[in-house]
DNA sequence: TTGCTTGCCGAAACCGGTTTCGGAAAATAT
DNA sequence: ATATTTTCCGAAACCGGTTTCGGCAAGCAA
């Protein structure tokens, strides 16, 4: 009571809930339903809390109400790191979508990196046990995707960046990545390319299994006869793309166009072709998927399926936040449609009876 | 508003620390101290608890920590997505690192993003009121940011990726890149540069100035005049950079060396040397700084000072934690050095009379 | 009038931890 | 032996909110 003097120099003293009950003559149980919007305060009070609420900067201690609610009112991420398949490009504009979401409803993000599966599982573990989230937004779905079981039983929230083969009681949002590679595949057959390849990802993810799909619905929609010679998967990197390519390349009849499930991967393509002295848009033609900035930068500039890296965050955010509000997870499902950038990589044939190419500005 | 009811009980029910207690004979207050490491509880109690929490699988929440020792063991940080400076590839390894000395010390951290000021300001205030974070880490220093000054006024502990005028009451981690500027640019006389331009970033950072003086002093350093003409700046994207080195090949004496503050802009000196005619290690050298992954792909590649991200955030987030636990924060201060990784793009100029060129492979 | 809702708010319990305080038992000093 | 300190733990307050419960007063029906 008599040292006083400590007090380290406290500028502005926190505005609590009972400080604006005091001020307005009520007990803070009331100040606490009116702001929560209950329906037994009467509209006349309720408006007189928030407005002194706000002309006296109260808010509340976001773990203060967690800890009767049991809500933290934030999500998790877990990112991958180990993994060079370029969808680092796409880290910001996605945390940037997440996060407005999660803004607008003044929610908040908290993201780990992990650089392996039992890192991942020891992270989500530690967030959930500290109840640090409230739910998690997994990225990088696999087919079989050992997290979804896991985390089913740990009774946690989730969101998958992905589909999945069990459906069971999954939220997700997703690119319809197998609508693209169908429509690739029809874009190039449309321009009069017979012999077309494609160099999938790794096939443990399920959006490869999607891709191919997608890519094998569009040969059989131009009447094309699949060759399992011009198909290939596991390129994620430049690296890897170019060895898919050179393959490709070497084969007796090679193809004349190819379908990449991955920028990344198609721009490899460009080194490839370089080296075996076939110029993209002439020779060979190449579509991509993703539209990673680079692709801009390739000459000539990688057609490709544009992803809106942004979008998938804000819904994913969205989705879930419903999701633990009590939403059912199987209604919260959304997929969304990848925009085709036609520049300069998807040309006619250059063996072409009709060759286009000159009339198309590069 | 109410949200949805949930179901009380999770198929697991929490072990909460009066299970531990219990289970002990003892009371919460002996089990937490014995927890938190208090010198007034016995050491063999004090295994006890220990193992019988671990056992147990006692996780305190940390909001119901946080409630009383105001901590909730977390930091904040708030990236701009505003701006195409290319700093948006470090992302990914930036927050690797930060979230790996974040885990090591059991702490989380929260990630929100910003397209403009304002819009960092609310959110950095809104973590603030809600008690999300114990403290931030802000990137993007500016030479004289308002940041500094505000979140001093607030008394919430912050440390600055960069340095800042204003030294007083500031942790910060950086890299020395005006030591970097200097080298690259004794690097070039060593080869036989004599005219040696300089293309600077956005002046308002204060990393520019601080390599502009790197620049200068290694001219300085060689015996070089300095000549005005042949120094630009704002340049931070492939673009500006093009258009910058454009202007130096233009002039009367142009430059046959030219130093980059940013990788992104030397990138874009290449394009700008095709349109020209001129050869990227030939009739022009380049060292650029950042060592983004594409400098690698480029051709000839890039020679430049890679800065280490992931290790910038590892040492900004020890920093900080080690503030908010009291230390001093002009006590928290670090720098680091870049690595340059000398490739393709600097050699000695054409026109020198001993043109080394020819005996270094591409 | 009386009796019964309904509307509205206060009182108090509660959430799951941390921290202060006081006192019994053990250890040491006198 | 007693007096005094030290060691160690229990009891209870506390943190800042949310939520349950009960009751007073006004409104309405009889």
């Amino acid at each position: 009571m008599v040292d006083q003097e400590i007090p380290a120099s406290r500028g502005i003293e926190r505005v609590k809930i009972s400080d604006v009950a005091v001020a307005l003559s009520l007990t803070k149980s009331t100040v606490s339903r009116a702001l929560n919007g209950y329906p037994d305060i009467s509209k006349s009070t309720r408006l007189k809390v928030r407005n002194a609420a706000r002309r006296m900067g109260y808010v509340p201690l976001s773990h203060a109400q967690a800890i009767k609610t049991g809500r933290v009112r934030s999500l998790g991420i877990v990112w991958r790191v180990d993994s060079h398949d370029g969808h680092r490009a796409f880290l910001s504009d996605f945390l940037d979508g997440v996060s407005r979401a999660v803004s607008a409803e003044d929610w908040s993000l908290t993201v780990s990196t992990a650089d392996s599966d039992v890192a991942e599982r020891t992270t989500l573990s530690r967030l959930l046990k500290e109840r640090k989230v409230d739910g998690f937004i997994l990225p990088r779905t696999l087919a079989d995707d050992p997290r979804v079981e896991w985390l089913r039983k740990e009774e946690a929230p989730f969101i998958l960046y992905g589909r999945v083969a069990s459906e069971r009681n999954c939220s997700w949002f997703d690119f319809r990545g197998e609508d693209a590679m169908r429509r690739a595949v029809a874009r190039l057959a449309e321009l009069g390319h017979e012999r077309i390849g494609f160099v999938n990802g790794d096939l443990r993810f399920n959006y490869a299994l999607l891709r191919r799909d997608g890519y094998f619905r569009g040969l059989a929609d131009a009447g094309i006869n699949p060759d399992p010679n011009l198909v290939l998967d596991g390129a994620m990197t430049r690296e890897s793309g170019e060895t898919a390519t050179r393959k490709l390349l070497e084969l007796e009849s090679p193809p004349t166009g190819i379908v990449f499930a991955q920028d990344m991967a198609a721009l490899g393509a460009y080194r490839a072709a370089e080296d075996s002295g076939v110029s993209i848009g002439r020779e060979l033609s190449v579509i991509g998927y993703d539209g990673v900035p680079e692709g801009a930068w390739a000459s000539p500039k990688l057609s490709t399926f544009a992803v809106d890296s942004r979008w998938a965050g804000q819904r994913l955010a969205a989705l879930l936040i419903d999701q633990i509000r009590g939403g059912n997870p199987e209604d919260l499902r959304e997929t969304g449609e990848a925009r085709f950038l036609s520049r300069g990589s998807d040309r006619p044939p250059a063996t072409s009876g009709r060759n286009l190419a000159d009339f198309i500005n590069l």
